[in-house]
DNA sequence: CTGCATCCCGCTCGATACTG
DNA sequence: CAGTATCGAGCGGGATGCAG
């Protein structure tokens, strides 16, 4: 094993799909179970209108979560991850335990280098 | 536990850091051993000098890689990763799994979702 | 409430050329 | 060989308005 290059690609794929600002938010939320649009909108600040649906319609169509809408007035459509989805959610947790654990180190290395740069 | 926003804001922070294209592809090949810039160029097909560039200096801030400059003629500069940046691989070598293992469900739910839209 | 189209600004990224 | 600066095209994404 240890074809790189294979890895890469793969991962990289993945990465594409999930590596938007907005796509592991509505996963994350998603995650705790069922919610509908203007839910998901509200528990994430800072999100569109048009970026919610344009994310929610890639995680559809990837297979990641599942629509599920009501012909009721008004309207009323509900999201929730598919079992592929919460396949997906444990490699993710996995990152978010090394974020949790490693931020600190993160700022310190950022810290120290833009002081670096700052007295060139 | 359970605290999905903080999961979410970690998750979103490494996200942003390491979801661009470039920076996986950087990191997997680091992760095989130290390189030059331009072996680093030549093994990642599609990137520009000026976003490798980039993308290591990212890195190098985050404290993930290691630069080391030799004050030869011609100049010659080596990557490597850090301690750090290599325990970073392990998640992410758990996300490439996922997506080893999965990319043949996401390819047939795209498939599946694209052919339902061409029907409407 | 949810979804889609349009407009438009800002930023990213690639190409190119120049320094050390 | 490695890094920086500049410019310009292309696209992401926010605001808004309309439809179902």
């Amino acid at each position: 094993m240890e074809n790189v290059e294979a890895e890469c690609r793969g991962l990289a794929e993945v990465i594409a799909r999930i590596g938007d600002k907005w796509t592991v938010m509505v996963c994350g939320h998603l995650s705790e179970g069922t919610h509908r649009f203007n839910a998901l909108k509200n528990r994430i600040p800072g999100i569109s209108h048009r970026m919610l649906t344009i994310t929610l319609r890639g995680l559809e169509r990837d297979g990641l979560v599942a629509r599920k809408a009501y012909a009721t007035v008004p309207p009323k459509v509900e999201y929730c991850l598919t079992p592929l989805g919460q396949s997906l959610t444990e490699p993710l947790a996995a990152l978010a335990s090394w974020a949790r654990e490693n931020r600190p180190a993160l700022e310190q290395a950022r810290a120290a280098f833009d002081r670096r740069a700052a007295q060139d």
